[in-house]
DNA sequence: CGTAATAATTGGTCTGACCACTTATTTGAA
DNA sequence: TTCAAATAAGTGGTCAGACCAATTATTACG
């Protein structure tokens, strides 16, 4: 029959970070072009492009249009691992998961620019609670809040109290968000 | 948290969460084909698939090879399995740590009503950028919130990278605490 | 020597093709 | 007819090359 493809792309994520390991770089350090990668790792540009983007999703790499792709700081995700333990384990009050997602939402409102396409994003979305709520999210492009959100959030689901606002508080928030001037 | 001009990547994955919202999908539903999705968005298939790639870390859709991408469940495997990436990189930004930070102390002051007692005691913590921005946090009620910015903050502080905040930044942060009143 | 213009490098996107896997359809024998 | 095997169609996965956009390094010039 024929041969399966040489790469997959959980493997080439691992080939990046042996080549990380092995290249022995260091936070700040410069990774080889994504051409050489391709090269090195004898994989194409793209599947090299699609693990560098998941490295970055991951925190593990940052890219810089024209500039390069670059190793980020170490050791700074155990505050999700314990924060992910302590939602999994731990007696949390439902308070303060509902006031901690509210916090997190008003101030993601705050960071994004209302542009018109995204109002009406978020105007098409508006009678489903957690569909609103996550369009919100998605328009930041801090992805360390992404992560925070999304764990807090997917306990909150578990919680299965219902919606987080009425109908009545996601038309306030876009008619706040509307009225709302861009910061400097 | 630098929100800047949109990026392709963020919209193409708000298009994707717009169309999904549109068509009424529910979990275990069926996404369009990418190359449908690509004709529909007007972008390449590329982009399609670095968005799908996204949604997918977020846990929010699935891709079966050969059988197509469908919603995720609520309560998905894909959540132990990015913990357990975390876990595996130890890694995220140091830009994102300091945004985050700086998002979470200025939501902090909106939910502190500033009685005399805590702007006093924040001036006395006013030379010190640490102990500063840890007062403000131990006011709130929110233990959740106290936990994550702790866990957060504490990332920060191995990273050594000075101050977060300037000493005229702390002392504006006081004027305009001041000049608050409080909700509802 | 310093600055502006230019070239080289690098990530971002697009196009089209083919491979691998799944699902739907057709085929053909019991 | 029935149903299992063979085939076709559809879909995600990978690859190749090209061009665009932003950055960085080099050169030219005053």
């Amino acid at each position: 029959m024929h041969e399966k493809h040489a790469s997959s792309f959980h493997e080439n994520i691992s080939k990046i970070r042996k080549l990380i390991i092995h290249s022995s770089l260091v936070p700040g350090d410069r990774l080889p072009s994504e051409r050489e990668l391709a090269e090195t790792l004898s994989i194409s540009r793209a599947s090299v492009r699609e693990a560098l983007r998941a490295l970055s999703f991951l925190g593990i790499v940052e890219t810089r249009h024209g500039g390069g792709t670059f190793l980020c700081e170490q050791d700074s995700h155990r505050y999700i691992e314990l924060l992910s333990e302590f939602i999994v384990t731990k007696q949390t009050k439902a308070s303060d998961i509902v006031d901690m997602l509210r916090l997190l939402e008003s101030m993601a409102l705050t960071e994004i620019e209302p542009t018109p396409e995204r109002v009406a994003i978020l105007e098409t979305s508006i009678e489903n609670d957690g569909q609103f709520r996550q369009q919100m999210i998605l328009n930041l492009k801090n992805e360390l809040f992404i992560r925070i959100w999304s764990e807090v959030n997917r306990f909150f689901d578990g919680l299965d109290i219902g919606d987080l606002y009425t109908l009545e508080e996601r038309k306030r928030f876009i008619e706040k968000w509307r009225g709302m001037r861009m910061p400097e």
